[in-house]
DNA sequence: AAACGGTCATTCGGATCCGAACGATGGAAC
DNA sequence: GTTCCATCGTTCGGATCCGAATGACCGTTT
């Protein structure tokens, strides 16, 4: 992960230091390594498989969604890259400025904006999405197939619980 | 988390989609799954017990490493925190900017920077470090200490195998 | 002591990121 | 048809976020 000191020399330096607060250390350090590896292999990610096209972790996951699920209307399409409407926008900016993706105004609803690939943009994900599996791959490298899904299933139940 | 597509969903099209790809669609559920589990929590709490503060989660994150650590040096803080060396910088200006930090730099070095607490900081820290762990507390409320821990662990292992 | 390569924090440019405010559109009520 | 309210995408202001370049400083080599 980085950082000069270890995760549980961390979790041991807390722990000296909060021993007169009532806190619930489990909870804490399930959380606070979420964050953690979630940082790391961000960085991991835009270093490697993504570094060769510039792109940021979240223009591809805008991408990776428009792909999946095209026509999307872009309310849809913030919702599911887990960001809000306005950084959307500026996202579908830079990824429709390089041809990827295409912004239509819907016909029946003169407010909604349905968004699509291109040519272009689905050839760049046949390519890139391979090479970013082979990046998660790598970070998924010393888990098991059942620690895999144990470790999905329990991030799924997370989520759930966020209000 | 949200989206207009559940996760089961969200999985089901993608291995639709890509069928024909040769994907580890194990590795790719979990390493997706930190991703969006982070950010519904990070938004979570800023919405809660960051928000009487006006606090990022980033900003959050430097005081709590500086609480912990002081004093500590820029390279290591940011190193710590998980931000880059620039990023910091605008992050100490924020906090210093609000009297919960202090820069000092170093005698013995002059090109190096110390980072300590004002009482004012370590007043907030006491305060909103509970408040946190009660929303920690609530987004793994539907695990058992034992699923908390199990989780911790996993996402251990994955650190260590990002590059 | 002067030159050197390495390390540090900062600055710079450009892309995200969000909440709040905005203008445009839709639909329902009257 | 006009008024009203909800919803859409965008804009705006301000805070992150990073890679690359910069200037200050260090220890070492001449």
């Amino acid at each position: 992960m980085a950082g000069p000191h270890t995760v549980a020399e961390t979790e041991r330096a807390v722990a000296t230091r909060l021993g007169a607060l009532h806190i619930d250390f489990d909870s804490m350090a399930a959380v606070s390594n979420i964050f953690r590896a979630a940082n790391s292999i961000r960085n991991h990610f835009e270093r490697t498989a993504l570094a060769p096209q510039k792109l940021t972790w979240t223009a591809f996951v805008v991408l990776w969604v428009v792909w999946i699920w095209e026509p999307i209307e872009t309310r849809d399409l913030a919702l599911e890259a887990g960001i809000s409407k306005a950084t959307l926008t500026g996202v579908l900016n830079t990824l429709e400025g390089r041809s990827w993706v295409l912004r239509e105004r819907a016909e029946q609803d003169r407010r909604l904006m349905n968004v699509t690939m291109t040519t272009s943009g689905r050839r760049l994900m046949r390519k890139l999405f391979p090479a970013l599996n082979t990046q998660e791959r790598v970070v998924a490298a010393n888990l098991s197939t059942a620690e895999k899904k144990s470790l999905a299933s329990l991030l799924r139940t997370v989520m759930i619980s966020v209000p």
